[in-house]
DNA sequence: AGTCAAACCTGGGCGC
DNA sequence: TGCGCCCAGGTTTGAC
């Protein structure tokens, strides 16, 4: 599920109902999820906190809470965060509930059991795993076109690798790598050393670009994702070549192939996005 | 340094 | 209906 856009969202449409209210109790159904501490100190830590402010860092969640503590949420492919009223049934992929002031929950559901939620304090949150390795925020002002030349320079790994590398640039996944090169016209599998000055900054304007579509459309809800009000997305209806195998290109109308990098389905037009020059 | 497969889990879709 | 296989938005780990 999330990319950068759709953690974005969930962050956007969680902001405002969360914000001020506190945590009065805590309901662990599958403690799998929770890495650090354990489940019973992250129950009794967590009771009677309050939502301070609400942040993300790449595809990380991280929710500021009074006492100093920073619980931070990682939705890997299926978790779920959203707010429910706490008279609606939990479905059976709901791990843990966080039970808010006013009859309302804040939920984690996660089908495939492979999100991470932390609890630490503020002092701790650099030393955590992933976190601290994060490359550049794509929206930062250090996103320059000349940084991202620099990265590139000499690698032989494919451009698409690259992107996908949460240490280099943050916060984009299978389906926005496949959109940005689309978008900057390059092949995913081109050397990203190799890439011309042009395909350098077509690709740097596409990156920013083309997540801050996916966030104008809410994200994009393939199968399990939604916002934290527990609705789905609607940029799955603008995706131009990512799950389009042998549709026409939007651009050229040749057919969409599909091969594999980096172990992950990637799509491209096999016209408009070339290895050579450009 | 890099690439690759496998692992963590569950479920949907497909062909037979 | 059922079975086996492949696929899936992410990341880590260990082998080469």
């Amino acid at each position: 599920m999330p990319e950068l856009p759709e953690v974005e969202t969930v962050k956007r449409s969680l902001a405002g109902p969360l914000t001020g209210a506190s945590i009065t109790g805590v309901t662990v159904y599958f403690a799998g999820n929770i890495k650090e501490p354990d489940p019973e100190t992250f129950r009794r830590l967590l009771i009677g906190k309050e939502f301070l402010d609400i942040a993300r860092r790449g595809k990380f969640l991280l929710f500021s809470l009074s006492g100093g503590y920073v619980l931070v949420v990682h939705l890997r492919m299926t978790g779920q965060l959203f707010l429910a009223g706490s008279g609606e049934p939990v479905d059976k992929h709901t791990h843990i509930v966080f039970s808010l002031s006013g009859d309302r929950e804040l939920r984690y559901a996660d089908q495939r059991k492979f999100g991470i939620l932390e609890l630490v304090h503020k002092e701790e949150v650099h030393r955590l795993k992933g976190l601290k390795e994060l490359g550049l925020e794509p929206f930062s002002t250090d996103f320059t076109v000349d940084w991202l030349a620099a990265m590139l320079r000499d690698k032989k790994r494919p451009i698409k690798n690259l992107l996908l590398d949460q240490t280099v640039v943050a916060g984009i996944g299978n389906i926005y790598a496949d959109e940005i090169l689309f978008e900057a016209g390059i092949h995913p599998e081109k050397p990203a050393g190799a890439l011309t000055e042009r395909e350098i900054a077509a690709l740097w304007q596409a990156v920013p670009r083309m997540l801050e579509l996916g966030i104008q459309h809410r994200g994009t809800s393939i199968r399990n994702y939604v916002d934290g009000a527990g609705q789905r997305g609607g940029f799955q209806n603008l995706l131009r070549v990512y799950g389009r195998e042998g549709e026409p290109c939007c651009r050229c109308g040749a057919a969409i192939t599909r091969i594999k990098v980096a172990g992950r389905g990637t799509y491209f037009c096999p016209r408009c996005q070339h290895r050579e020059q450009q």
